[in-house]
DNA sequence: GGGAAATTGGAGTATCAACTCCAAAATCCG
DNA sequence: CGGATTTTGGAGTTGATACTCCAATTTCCC
């Protein structure tokens, strides 16, 4: 966000984004606070001087991890979300996140609800950082619901917003529910009836 | 559980409610990991021989806070759910959490759904215990949508079981948006959502 | 090639957190 | 009452963790 990276080698870059890579996914399978400054070094093949060079604490560190995975997450959802045009697509959108979900074998949940319910009452920055994420997410889901009902695939009189929160709160619900039950089935579960759901507002007259 | 409490004088009882009650408050507050014993000691007021003397350790500390949220949440939930007689219903339990949470200037989220997105990759044993507390509330709600759909209240093509697994995932990730936005609204249309979709499932033709 | 800047190595420190220990005080029960 | 048991007080220990420091080495750029 702020201009990082003023001086880097290309070198000093793979090391940097080596650290913020290796710490996105231990913060993601044991939680921000369990991660400990030495577990990274580990994972990502530093001495604690290198580490210490790029990033002035772990609060640093914690920033460019949420940064790294809202990049990722909304780049996902990006590339499925744009291309909305029916219904269908919406199956698709569940498929690639179910997926990715079985690929972990349900460890570590959505990137970055776990940041958020790890966080958000501990560090006002980083809850204000996540809440920001997740509005530019929902706002990608309004667009292509909005996109869907200008094109007739969704009812007139449905509210695109509203709708949208409740995708997205079927998202991370549906990705907890799975997380602890290790099983993807509840996702895939959640999404698929509020893909119902949407489908049924359209056409009420499903035989 | 097991037989805890074998000699525990009122006295001795009182005090290791008081630690658990402690506990819990400050894990959903702050999270397992950034809670320690010194700061449950404090907020119980007590020394640490007396917490020494009634859990082995925090793992034990851990246990009896799940056991006691579990406890808390389902008890709720039965108070709403065992009156299920009609859609507004749903909209009393709605309200009820949504009431909850708004005293909580919507800090820590669901109890239950904190815990797991905290432990559910760092200590398997906590993870089944809370899989276990997840599939007594989903079996609560879906006992509660059996017995509209006997009653005529849900379409009788409706599944039951599927719905549960949804509204319980609009729960969690409404209350995590909740969480992370300060904000009661998005529990709000997440849950009214999944209530309007019951209720479109059963009235499909509505003006 | 050569000086400046970036990068790296590794030992060291100060703090904090979990847990221990022993003995004193309160409480129970017969 | 009186001995056994439970409960409590508080200092102390061990290990882990975030962070520091200085010098060596590599890389950049002219």
């Amino acid at each position: 966000m702020t201009e990082t990276a003023r001086r880097l080698t290309p070198k000093g870059q793979a090391t940097h984004d080596r650290i913020v890579a290796a710490a996105a996914r231990l913060m993601l399978e044991q939680g921000v606070a369990r991660t400990t400054i030495e577990d990274i070094q580990a994972a990502a093949g530093v001495s604690p001087s290198q580490l210490y060079h790029y990033f002035p604490g772990k609060d640093a560190l914690v920033t460019a991890v949420i940064d790294h995975q809202t990049t990722q997450a909304l780049d996902v959802q990006q590339g499925c979300l744009e291309r909305l045009d029916t219904i269908d697509s919406l199956g698709r959108w569940r498929d690639v996140m179910v997926n990715i979900l079985t690929e972990m074998h349900c460890v570590g949940g959505c990137p970055l609800g776990s940041l958020a319910s790890d966080l958000s009452d501990s560090d006002p920055v980083a809850r204000m950082q996540l809440a920001g994420a997740f509005s530019r997410w929902q706002e990608l889901i309004r667009e292509g619901l909005t996109e869907m009902q200008d094109r007739g695939e969704l009812a007139a009189d449905a509210n695109p917003a509203d709708l949208a929160v409740a995708m997205l709160a079927a998202v991370q619900g549906g990705l907890l529910l799975s997380q602890v039950n290790r099983d993807p089935a509840p996702l895939r579960i959640a999404v698929d009836t509020m893909i119902d759901h949407l489908h049924v507002l359209t056409h009420p007259a499903t035989p």
